[in-house]
DNA sequence: GGTCATTTGTTCGTATGTATA
DNA sequence: GTATACATACGAACAAATGAC
């Protein structure tokens, strides 16, 4: 689908393009109270009313939040994540988790191709986390390092799509994964599915790497129905 | 016990917010010119400078376009179609093939494990539609009907989000694949891959389903490295 | 509790430019 | 060319909510 824009921007689009530069950048970041109406009137040279209609459209796409007398803050730094996790919720958990296996397989595939010897380490040291959290039957923090390494197997793939693909699905399954855990008994199984996809992808043996996703994702698939049926 | 205040919404939220359900509920159509801004002050009870605001946030987003001294027109019906392809526009053709070959796999599989009899039958007739277009070497019609095969067999899947996810895909796809269709001779190869994937589909050999879609793209993949050498 | 400056919300008016019929 | 309708931008005014003193 190609955007016909042969017109140049209107003084609207330019501002609100770099509100929401500022705001990708870091520059303003999440929970930040952006500068009041009169001060960005100044840095960007623009009226109020002007102004005022860039602010109201990063708003209406969920980027900011204005509170009368108070201010206006981010409360996001993209709208892909927004778009993509209101689309999410009218699925089911079964249906995000087809899409994740499907993701997650093929950027394993690539990531052993891929990997850098960063990566190996970055993976290595969260895997060593995963089972310390384990040892102290800290379920949080088992979770929080299990994520960051599948995060990390994606990124590996070197692929910016199913980076924010990835991420997007799960921040909208987090939720629904804690709720697994709770009838999931064999955690240690899970670790050393950990360490098998790591030695996969270390080795460059792509097609080991996906078939060990597979098995990783089809668990939590029969544990969500195991658990549906109580 | 604390409330949370009852935020209500602005004026330009509300009619904003009713803008973009009169277009999600088809009542303005895409294509469709909606009222000029002095009928809808009136039918929203606002002023110009409201209804411009409330407007101004739905072309930012890209539901409606204006154009001057014409009218407004509506583009899109749904923001996530919208969201995604300017995502995706900021990745290679590379690394979005690689998205597509994850989805269309998985959804493969599970095609050949949930098609109704209906979809067989919608997908024989759309692998006809491609031979006769072939055989009038008639490249525009084959693409359609191709395109329209390949949606079939992810609809098949029975699962929204892969629906919606290949959908945005391919429209940022489409104009890529033209390219290198021109490479392309082996176009009696690829319809074979048609029948092979309805059969496997058809005999609910999920595996098979997914190896032949594998082999489908990657045989893409290669003709666009081939012809990015050029 | 009340006052007051600040900040956003809402509306109107004006001016100029541009595309369409 | 003219008239109409929309696009764009600026300025001003008052309302309403907030927070600090």
């Amino acid at each position: 689908m190609k955007i016909n824009k042969p017109r140049r921007l209107s003084l609207v689009e330019q501002v609100t393009k770099e509100i929401e530069q500022l705001i990708q950048q870091g520059y303003w970041k999440v929970g930040d109270k952006i500068p009041s109406e009169k001060v960005l009137m100044e840095q960007f040279d623009v009226s109020r009313n002007t102004l005022r209609e860039a602010v109201r459209a990063l708003t209406h796409v969920g980027l900011l939040e204005t509170k009368q007398g108070s201010g206006t803050i981010v409360i996001s730094e993209s709208m892909f994540d927004l778009v993509l996790a209101k689309q999410i919720e009218q699925n089911s958990i079964a249906q995000i988790l087809e899409v994740r296996l499907a993701i997650e397989r093929e950027a394993a595939f690539l990531a052993a191709e891929r990997r850098t010897e960063t990566e190996l380490k970055e993976m290595q040291h969260l895997i060593y986390q995963c089972k310390q959290a384990l040892e102290n039957d800290d379920l949080n923090n088992f979770m929080e390092a299990d994520i960051k390494f599948h995060q990390k197997v994606v990124q590996a793939s070197q692929n910016n799509l199913f980076v924010d693909l990835y991420a997007s699905l799960n921040d909208s399954l987090q939720f629904s994964i804690e709720q697994i855990m709770f009838y999931a008994e064999e955690k240690v199984e899970e670790n050393n599915i950990h360490h098998e996809l790591y030695q996969a992808i270390k080795n460059q043996e792509s097609e080991q790497a996906s078939k060990l996703v597979d098995i990783y994702i089809t668990s939590w698939k029969s544990l969500l129905e195991e658990s549906s049926c109580h």
